[in-house]
DNA sequence: TTGTATGCGTTATCAT
DNA sequence: ATGATAACGCATACAA
């Protein structure tokens, strides 16, 4: 590939004045000017970027490490980030970390390795030696969509509680009293905070939260559908279940299909996650929506904030329930 | 941060024998080993892949230019080149062109720029300058899904052909005769190819193919919703319609829904396509099943081979149909 | 086996 | 306004 020098001996000119015209640092004579872009338009010259990276200790990119692409929530996410990205100039390397501190790690690693700008974390449940080193380092890192504890570090996400409470209201209006969540790990700032957020509201709408009501899932589909199967064998199996994520929705659908069982005469559900299929399933499916694309571009903004070196401090969006027929509702309710 | 000069200072040796052990390409004196390692581990050192990049010609890194993450079938295609590209140590960079030419050449130029060894590329319906020079100029360059005409370029890729005629043909069985296509960009390999296919079949079974039941769609969920509406008002509208792919069947669903018709009975659905919500949908959608992890997996494998300069060749992989209960089936067919 | 020195393509400093 | 040149961090050819 063509370089400065080859366009610069096409030019008549120092690879210096190559370099000037190319970012317009410095005024350049317009004679001079031109016969550089002609020889650029010739050559076909672009500018390597990695050198350019090696010189000014800069890469215009950022890392995205989320949990996994294949889950909607997280598609939505990563393209709001690239979004985002590009509108301030950025590229974005995206890792599928799978949940999985190790592969986290891996991911975590190979950006620091090719000297991304900064990096957005959707961090795993442990704390590993690695992010705090980053963190030690103060090296540009926001949380997105997760916290995780003890550590200085800004996080972007979203508070559900209001939503959630809003959602054990809704179900209560509607008759149910022995409702039952399929939780997230627990070890997630997410799968905590909405657990709590739904134990909560139960008990300030005077209802109990048996033990047995409460699933541990793991934010994926099996766990959805294992949790479901365990709550519908109960003696007295719930008549509503609300799913911690839109993955275990599925497989908790999966399961009450299975069984023949109808939503919402044998049992009510209701999905903290939205998904634009929601509609079209039978009955919709209420849902706690959150406010995704406003997360991603939040969290590039406050990165861009950081890596410029300016103080930043972290971004709590609230989630809104959408009620549609899944719970019983009478005629859809709120339309989506 | 630690460059391989610190190390080097750290364990008492040269930058060269650093970079030895770290690339274990020379042998070196188990010792002097031991103490550069020490040194790395002490200085949290982490090579610079910038520097490496410049210095060996090589990013490890392969472009991947998408038409938009947020189509599921782009976001598995997305997820399995990832994993392809991890397991042969390759990091990728992601592009949403939007399907707007303009779009694509910017991130064909910038992933040019950042010198990545590979792209590959969902191409949109022009032939831009830019691809053509990349042609020209040998670069490593692999289409996936979709092909350009006249352009010597290796792609990897479905055949939908023989599961769309086995659609229609399953179609015909079930009494439909009137049967109606979304299709998608007639610029679009795919987008022809699907349409191609259809007309063919439809004629194999002594069908007509009324040109006011091809509508034209964009691979947009908006041009499914608009394409039905226009079928649904005809004069005699069709009992069937097949979509051509998964956002515009999302749109089709939308139309039907909000006339209050039913599927099958008013009309028949089938879709190009095939997602995990589709089972739950209300009836299950019939659909065209792409091997999407396996097309993903095998573009990566093209590129490899291509980046390694061995000679190599186009991939086709057939798509299968998946019989549910959108077309009036009795029992649900073969199970999904 | 290990060290010294060069160059990858770019930007930036210092002359002119 | 422009040119010569050093330096970024690394891998490697050559020397020792």
């Amino acid at each position: 590939m063509a370089s400065v020098k080859d366009v610069a001996r096409h030019a008549g000119v120092s690879v210096a004045t190559v370099s000037r015209v190319l970012n317009d640092s410095v005024p350049v004579l317009p004679g001079t000017r031109d016969r550089v872009l002609a020889a650029v338009a010739e050559l076909g010259y672009r500018p390597n970027a990695v050198a350019r990276s090696l010189r000014t200790d800069a890469t215009r990119t950022i890392g995205l490490v989320i949990g996994d692409i294949l889950n909607p929530f997280f598609t939505e996410l990563a393209r709001a980030v690239e979004d985002q990205a590009r509108a301030l100039g950025y590229s974005v390397v995206i890792g599928n970390a799978d949940e999985r501190p190790d592969r986290q790690d891996h991911y975590v690693g190979t950006l620091l390795e090719r000297r991304v700008d900064g990096l957005l974390l959707c961090p795993t449940a442990e704390v590993t030696p690695l992010v705090r080193d980053m963190v030690r380092d103060g090296r540009p890192l926001v949380f997105l969509d997760r916290t995780l504890p003890g550590l200085d570090v800004p996080a972007v996400r979203v508070d559900g509680g209001a939503a959630i409470a809003e959602l054990v209201r809704h179900l209560c209006a509607l008759g149910h009293r022995r409702v039952a969540f399929i939780t997230g790990p627990a070890l997630l700032s997410t799968g905590r905070e909405r657990t709590e957020a739904f134990t909560a509201a139960m008990r300030a709408h005077g209802l109990p939260v048996r033990p047995e009501y409460l699933e541990a899932g793991d934010f994926q589909a099996a766990s959805g559908r294992a949790g479901a199967a365990r709550l519908l064998d109960l003696p007295e199996p719930p008549d509503a279940i609300f799913v911690g994520d839109n993955l275990m929705a599925l497989g908790a659908l999966d399961e009450i299909r299975a069984r023949g069982l109808r939503i919402p005469a044998d049992v009510a559900l209701a999905c903290y996650d939205d998904l634009p299929w929601f509609t079209h399933l039978d009955p919709p499916v209420t849902a706690v929506a959150q406010p995704v694309r406003e997360l991603g571009r939040r969290a590039v903004r406050v990165l861009a904030e950081r890596m410029e070196g300016r103080p930043v401090s972290s971004v709590v969006l609230p989630a809104r329930l959408v009620v549609r027929r899944s719970c019983g509702e009478r005629d859809g309710g709120v339309p989506a």
